[in-house]
DNA sequence: TGCGTCAAGTTCCATATGGAACAAAAAATA
DNA sequence: TATTTTTTGTTCCATATGGAACTTGACGCA
């Protein structure tokens, strides 16, 4: 574990050193001044990171596919999923999206309608359905990942090739562990 | 740029390289089969990974929060941005934050409600507020703190602290850029 | 000084969202 | 085998959410 029995603030603490060394002068005057305390001077520094560089990709992608195609995040989300992998479950993409079963059930529902997915009975279990694209899937699928990719490579722009397979390796390294992340937060739970 | 200039697609594939060099056949296993492709074989492979963490880290956080103080997410944002940097305006926590000015403007109201923070007309411009927290909101705050952190911890977990210190320069020297990133993707906006 | 434009915050309203209860099938248990 | 428990997907409903219009004050410019 390492920082784990120093207790919770020994991270932040640590993490000092990390600013430290990271921060030029330049960088601090870069940014918004808000940010560059969310960005410098704050104990939660990672979920911050990460959910700033999630808005920033997801409402300009979402926002463009929605105006583009009529699909929101949760249909799209399906679709995408379906696409990557052909012949999940409708609880495949809630476990691997987060998002709930309901909202699922319903942008399934509408991607039927509009013919962008077919689906038949899992003939192994009644109960669920075996989710494909449609043609017409296919091709919305296609002409939404370059501009995906395209944003992607704008957030990166300023990291060369090494430091984004760097970043790659650390990111998949800890999704890797999810598996033996506790759902809640709540001890007592 | 360096990718720039190769088009769209050619991101996938110098991708694989990455992929190749990081996996593992035990990671392959190890993960959810969906989870997995989505991190090994996904075109996309940064967004994926930024929101699967940033979902992880929000949802116990912010439910955890809700129940334990009746605080929405944009309301705990607002007031945990108060708490990093007192004097604040709404607008910066909505620049920082990502969520519009009327969830925003909710979020104030509420926390004014439950008495978390106080604010006064910012003497250089009567249109906005000059937001604190009040003893009772800044008790908040330094309770809430130890948890999130150690969601952090939870999540970051089979990183060395060497790794940690990587990641978090390499988020940083991203967001730092932040301010070049257009705000859509859409070329005729 | 007056006028048009912009920015901060609020209010209104349509709807996207997720919790909870539900039905049906599968799995577990006895 | 019979019975309970879990899983899958759907429906219902209360509400959280964000777009758009609005008010007021600041700013640019003639």
């Amino acid at each position: 574990m390492g920082t784990g029995r120093d207790g919770h603030l020994a991270a932040w603490a640590e993490h000092d050193s990390a600013r430290a060394g990271g921060r030029s002068e330049e960088a601090l005057r870069a940014v918004d001044e808000l940010i560059g305390v969310k960005l410098w001077e704050n104990p939660c520094w990672f979920s911050f990171r990460i959910n700033y560089l999630a808005l920033h990709f997801n409402i300009p992608v979402y926002g463009w596919i929605e105006k583009h195609y009529g699909l929101q995040r949760p249909d799209f989300v399906a679709m995408y999923s379906i696409g990557l992998k052909g012949g999940i479950a409708a609880r495949d993409i809630c476990s691997s999206s987060g998002f709930p079963r309901n909202t699922i059930s319903r942008a399934v529902q509408k991607l039927l309608e509009k013919g962008l997915i077919e689906r038949e009975v899992d003939p192994v279990d009644q109960r669920s359905f075996v989710l494909k694209l449609t043609n017409e899937g296919r091709k919305i699928f296609d002409e939404t990942l370059p501009p995906m990719i395209e944003r992607e490579n704008v957030l990166l722009a300023r990291l060369s090739q090494a430091e984004r397979m760097m970043l790659s390796e650390l990111l998949a390294k800890v999704i890797v562990d999810s598996k033996n992340w506790p759902s809640t937060i709540d001890p007592e739970e």
